[in-house]
DNA sequence: TTGACAACATACCGGGTAGTATGTTCATCA
DNA sequence: TGATGAACATACTACCCGGTATGTTGTCAA
C-alpha cells in the first residue's frame, strides 16, 4: 500500500459538483473515491449500459488497468456507486431517527434531509435509481442478480422508515390517503425527482437551493394531505 | 403491399396488456403495429441499449431481417416507438382541449386521463420516458440527436398543455404554488409514476384501477395546492 | 540492495450485436 | 403465366467492449 502521494492530473473535473466532500467521508481510501466518483459522474449522463470501463478511465485521466485492479468487474463497480449512494442517505437521516417530536415536523425534517441529498450527491442517487431498476428486470447474471437484490432490500429498509412515520402520521390524523403503498411511492416520486430535473444555475445561491428544496417537500406535503403545511 | 393474410405464429404474447388495441388504432398496418409492439415490451423490460434487435425479433416469432426491412436502424425503431405513445397522449386528451368549463374540473380531467393513459399504454409511455432521458443527456449521433430533440419537442409542447392550465389556475387562486416550472415538474413526476411502479394485479377490475388513478390525481392536485380536493 | 508486492499501464482476446448482402416465397398484375 | 417486387429469412461482416494476461514502476521491509 503507497498511501497518499498520488499525483495523477485529475483530468475530467471539469464538473464542479459539491458533492465529493460528502463521497471522501465514506471513502477514505482516494483511489476509490476518485474511482467511485468518475463511475458516478459517467453513469449519471450515459447511462449504466453506455458506459464503458474506457469511459470511467478517461474521465480518470487513467486507463482500465486502474479500474479492473479495485474492482472485479463493472458490475460490482456500479453496485459499489449504488451501495455508496445508499450509504451516505442513511448517514444523513440517523440522526433524525430517534426524533420523537411532532410527527409532522419529524417527517418534514426527514424529507428535506432526503431531497438535499438527492441534490448534493445526485449522480450518486440517480446510480442508485437505476441500479433499483435494474434490479426490478429479471435478467442479468446470477452473481449479479445477488448484489442487485442486496441494493434492493437496502433501498426497501431505507424506504420503510419513512414507510413508517407516514403511517403513524394517518392514524394520528396528522397525514390523510388511502393506500399507504401508493402514497410512499407518489411521496418518493416526487421527493427523489430532482435527481432528474435538477441543474445548479449559475447564480444559485444557498437559499436558492434551500428555497427549491422546500417547495418540494410541500408538494409532497400536500400530497400526502399533511394537516399543517409547512410554512 | 401483401395486405392482410400474415398468419405468423405470434410468440412472445404471453403478457396479456390491454394496450394492444389502442396502439392499433394509430398503426393501421398491422406489420407496423406488431413489431412496435414487440419493440416497446422489449424496451420496456431492459432498455434500449440493453435490447438486441434479436430480442425484438425473438418476441414477434421473427427473424432480424423482419424488422430492418420496415425501419433502416434502430434508433429509428426507438423513436418510432416514441412517437407513437406520444401520439396516443395527444390523442387522448385533445377532446378537453375546449373544455371552457371549471379550471379544476379541466385539470382532474385532463390529469385522470393522462394518468390513465400511463397505465393503460404503460410499455410506450416507459420508453418514451427513457427517449426523453437520452435526449437530455448528450451524445449519440447527429442524425438520431435530430430524432431525440424533435421527441423532447413533442414532449414539452405537450407538457406545456398542462402548465398553461396550471399557470390560470394559479391566477385565478384555484392552485397555490411558488414556480411554475417546478410546479409542472413535480406534478408530471406524480402523474407519471405509474410507469415505473404499476403492475396489473390478479384480480384486479376496474374499479380498482379507477381507484388507483383517483389517488395519484388526488396526490398531484393536493401537491400543487388545489383548493377544492377531487371527491 | 534487493526481493516482494501494490498500483497501475499496455497489449490482446473473444463474444455479442448492429448493420448488410443475398436468398426465398408469394401475391399481384400485365 | 411469368415477371416484378414486397416481405420476409439466412448468412455474413465489422466493430465495440468486457475481461485477462502481462509488463512496468515505485515503495517498503528485511
Amino acid at each position: 500500500m503507497r498511501n497518499g502521494m498520488q499525483n495523477h492530473q485529475s483530468a475530467g473535473r471539469e464538473e464542479g459538483h459539491g458533492m465529493t466532500l460528502s463521497v471522501r467521508e465514506f471513502m477514505p481510501d482516494i483511489a476509490h473515491a476518485d474511482i467511485l466518483e468518475a463511475a458516478a459522474l459517467c453513469f449519471l449522463d450515459r447511462g449504466y449500459n453506455a458506459t464503458s470501463i474506457d469511459d470511467v478511465a478517461r474521465r480518470l485521466g487513467a486507463t482500465k488497468g486502474r479500474i479492473y485492479h479495485h474492482y472485479p468487474a463493472k458490475a460490482d463497480l456500479f453496485a459499489k456507486v449504488c451501495r455508496t449512494g445508499m450509504d451516505m442517505n442513511y448517514a444523513a437521516i440517523e440522526p433524525l431517527r430517534g426524533d420523537n417530536a411532532d410527527l409532522l415536523d419529524k417527517w418534514t425534517r426527514m424529507a428535506t434531509v432526503h431531497t438535499r441529498q438527492m441534490i448534493e450527491t445526485r449522480p450518486f442517487q440517480r446510480v442508485v435509481w437505476e441500479g433499483v431498476e435494474l434490479a426490478l428486470r429479471g435478467s442479468t447474471t446470477p452473481q449479479q442478480r445477488e448484489e442487485l437484490d442486496d441494493l434492493l432490500r437496502y433501498r426497501n429498509a431505507y424506504g420503510d422508515i419513512f414507510r413508517e412515520v407516514i403511517a403513524q402520521g394517518r392514524r394520528e390524523g396528522v397525514f390523510e390517503f388511502e393506500d399507504l403503498g401508493i402514497a410512499n411511492q407518489l411521496m418518493f416520486m416526487a421527493l427523489n425527482s430532482p435527481i432528474f430535473w435538477y441543474t445548479k444555475r449559475p447564480g444559485e445561491t444557498d437559499a436558492d437551493r434551500d428555497n427549491l428544496i422546500k417547495q418540494v417537500v410541500t408538494f409532497a406535503t400536500r400530497g400526502l394531505g399533511g394537516k399543517r403545511h409547512t410554512q
